[in-house]
DNA sequence: TCGGATCCTTCCGTCAACGTCAATTTCTGC
DNA sequence: GCAGAAATTGACGTTGACGGAAGGATCCGA
């Protein structure tokens, strides 16, 4: 197989685009504006390589965009701290000073915190929404209801007002 | 007051704009591209009108585009069963058989019903994703007792597999 | 009837989020 | 060690969803 750069776990730019359903050319340009850190110092014209770890944060990105309707921009600076995280995980197993993690973990958490924030908010705007969809669905089931058992126009309770035409005919 | 036009409850696009909060070129612009549809035939050059059910359905169409993520094109699909209502809404307290006045209604619903399960669907996603947050907020918040309690460097419990750097260092 | 506020149309500009093309380079299996 | 597949950089193109300005028309109140 050709899928697994030489059986180190290390995946290539098209096969974690094909993995999140997306193209290498949305994956690079996450990279450019900061959203996705290659990890490590990667010399100019070497392949990109992603682990299965960063799959998932891509597929984390997306959703959060698609979710909760955040631009580039605004999911760079919710993330920013889980990339720097990223950043310095390798020196973590090493010589990370106690401080330090607890500082790193501390603002994961926070940022955590933020992103459940803002999906509790869509949540409830969601439900708002919804009942409201539901209430109208329901305005026209009665309607329909009425339209079938009684056989005189029923007055159909919208369009309240008739007012006059808006537009004059210059007739 | 100069605000509604000639006491006749009709607003004009500056207005609709204020209520809804947003700008005229707005309005306009989903006009232009058929979500919003002038009623009537309104003489070019003439200052466009709304009522409050307009007003509505602006703001209708803005929820749905921010909460649900459609792009005008798939908005204007969704609600174009509800902008053939209004084209004929003039005609329905008038002459509109009441076969047609069935035909709309069930239209009316069929339109409802798909925008209750793109909620639910929505829903169903964003409650995913809750879950998922919620699990590594969690996970942060046990590793941060972990540090807090012991003393000595506990197990990160991440980056399990200590895989050799990527980019080889060519000093 | 007229003045000022608002609106109309037309057109061009913009910004985010990628798409696409091309010339070149890196990997990888054999 | 080499061919072919996939990747890299750089540049420009595109699409959706409006923003903004110009030049003129409309509308409403006085």
């Amino acid at each position: 197989m050709a899928t697994a750069v030489a059986a180190t776990g290390h995946l290539r730019v098209g096969e974690v685009a094909e993995q999140t359903g997306t193209t290498p050319r949305t994956i690079r340009y996450y990279e450019e504006i900061g959203l996705l850190a290659a990890h490590g110092q990667r010399p100019k014209g070497v392949h990109r390589l992603y682990t299965a770890e960063d799959v998932e944060r891509v597929r984390e990105v997306m959703r959060l965009r698609d979710l909760l309707g955040l631009s580039l921009e605004q999911l760079s600076a919710l993330v920013e701290v889980e990339s720097v995280r990223r950043h310095l995980k390798d020196e973590w197993a090493g010589a990370t000073d106690v401080t330090d993690q607890r500082r790193i973990l501390a603002a994961a958490l926070q940022c955590a915190s933020t992103q459940l924030e803002l999906v509790r908010e869509r949540q409830e705007q969601l439900a708002q929404l919804e009942a409201q969809v539901r209430a109208r669905r329901q305005s026209i089931e009665r309607r329909l209801r009425e339209l079938s058992s009684r056989r005189p126009a029923s007055p159909p309770a919208l369009a309240p007002q008739p007012r006059g035409a808006p537009y004059p005919q210059t007739t």
